[in-house]
DNA sequence: TGTACATCAGTGAACGCGCGTTCACTGATGTAC
DNA sequence: TGTACATCAGTGAACGCGCGTTCACTGATGTAC
C-alpha cells in the first residue's frame, strides 16, 4: 500500500512543520479572516519564535498562496473523485455545499473576495480550469437536444477562453456558468451569515437551486 | 426649494468634516479593503493629526458602522425610488447591478463577507428589511396564479420571519429569494474578479439571470 | 564505530513601521451680558 | 458694540501593541571518511 518514502528525515520533518503551520494558519483564518493572518502569531501558537517560521516560508504571501493552492486542489480533487464515480450535476452541487460547509474560510479563499493587495499565484487558474472541466463534462453529459440558442448561449459560444477548448455545446456552457453562479449566490450569502435570523433553512433553498440547474 | 438650515454653523462644520472623512474612508476601502481602514491614515489624508478625528468618531468601529449604514440606506433609497416609479423586477435587477458597479466596495459592505470581528449595527437589519419589502412588493405584483407549491415554497410559507409580515404568496417568497441569491451570485463573482480572463461579458450573463427570475 | 566537518533548525535582539487610543494643552469660535 | 467667559477643534507627545523581516549566533542533526 504505502510506498517507501524517498524523503530524508529532514525533508519529512520540514514537511511536517509546514503542515502544522498551515493548520494553525487555517484556524487563525477561520476566526479572524484571511487578511489577519500573522506569521508571528502562528509561530507563537506552535511554541516557537517568530523568525523561526522563515525557515519554512519565504514570507507571509507564500503561506497565503500555499493555503489558496491547497484549497483549490482540495475542491478539484473532490470534484474529480465524484465525477469519476459517475456523479451527475446534482451530486456535484451537494458535494460543493458539503465541501464549503466543512470549512467556510477555505471556500472563501477560493471564491470569496480576494485578500486585498494580494496577487493569486498563476497555477491556481490552472486548477480552476480543472474544476471547470469537470463541470463542463457533467453539463455536456446530460445536455438537452440542441434547440435555438439563447442570446447568452450565442455569446458564450463565441467567447470560450474559459473552457480550455472543451467541446461543450452552448447549452452546456450556459448551464455550467449558471451552476456556478447560482450555487455560489446561495452559499456565499449563507457563509457570510446573511440568512441568519431570516428563519428559513438555507439547505432547502440550496437544494431548490441545485435542482433548478441540474434537474431533480 | 431649500429649507432654512436649522443647524448652527458648528454643527454644519462638524457634518462637513465627518462627510469628508467618510469620503476618504471610502477611497481607502476601495483600494485596500474594509479591514484595512485606518483612522490615522484618513486624518493624514485630510491634513490633520490622527487624534483630531476622535472629535468626530468615537472610534474606528463607529466609522465603519456609519459607512455600512450609508451603504444600506443608499441601496434602499435606490430601490424605493425605482419601485415608486413603477419599476418591475427586471428594472430592479438592473438598478442593483448599476448600483453595485458604481461602487463595488459599497456593495461588498452590504452583501460581502463581514469585516472580521465586527458586529453590524442593529438598524442595518431594519434597512435590509426595507429592501426586502420593496422586492416582495415587486414579486407579489407579478405573481403567477397560484398552483401547487414546491417543497421550497411550502417551507418558506412556514418560515416567514424575514418578510416582516408581508402578505406575499409563497411563489413570491421564492422569487424574491431567488432574485437575491442569483443576482448576488453573478455580481459577487464579477466584483471579486473571478470572471476576468474568462472572455465572456458578465453583463450578458447577468441579464440572462435577471430575465430568468423576472421574465423578459 | 568513531571522529571531523557541514548543514540546518531555532533563538533573541533589533529595526522600522503603523495602528488605536488617551491626555494635557493651545488657540480659535461662539455666547451672554 | 465691546468685553468676559464657555465651548469646542485641533495639536503633539505618549503608551502599548503587534506586525514583517533581517541578522548574528548557538546547538543539534546528519554526512563523509
Amino acid at each position: 500500500m504505502s510506498e517507501p518514502d524517498a524523503r530524508t528525515p529532514r525533508e519529512r520533518y520540514r514537511a511536517q512543520v509546514r503542515e502544522e503551520a498551515k493548520t494553525h494558519a487555517r484556524e487563525q483564518i477561520a476566526t479572524a479572516g484571511a487578511s489577519a493572518l500573522s506569521l508571528n502569531a502562528i509561530a507563537k501558537q506552535m511554541g516557537m519564535s517568530g523568525p523561526a517560521l522563515y525557515r519554512y516560508f519565504a514570507n507571509r504571501d507564500e503561506l497565503i498562496s500555499e493555503l489558496i493552492r491547497d484549497a483549490y486542489r482540495s475542491l478539484a480533487d473532490t470534484f474529480r473523485a465524484r465525477a469519476g464515480a459517475g456523479a451527475g450535476l446534482g451530486d456535484l452541487a451537494h458535494a460543493l455545499r458539503a465541501w464549503a460547509l466543512a470549512d467556510p474560510q477555505r471556500y472563501l479563499l477560493v471564491y470569496g473576495t480576494p485578500v486585498p493587495g494580494y496577487r493569486a499565484p498563476e497555477d491556481t487558474t490552472r486548477i480552476a480550469a480543472e474544476i471547470m472541466a469537470v463541470l463542463l463534462d457533467a453539463c455536456t453529459a446530460d445536455a438537452p437536444p440542441p434547440g435555438p440558442p439563447s442570446p447568452l448561449e450565442t455569446h458564450l459560444d463565441g467567447h470560450r477562453d474559459w473552457t480550455a477548448h472543451h467541446p461543450a455545446p452552448p447549452s452546456a456552457l450556459h448551464r455550467a456558468l449558471t451552476f456556478w453562479t447560482r450555487l455560489h449566490g446561495v452559499l456565499s450569502l449563507e457563509l457570510a451569515g446573511h440568512f441568519t435570523g431570516m428563519g428559513f433553512d438555507p439547505a432547502v433553498l440550496y437544494t431548490a437551486e441545485a435542482e433548478a440547474v441540474a434537474g431533480p
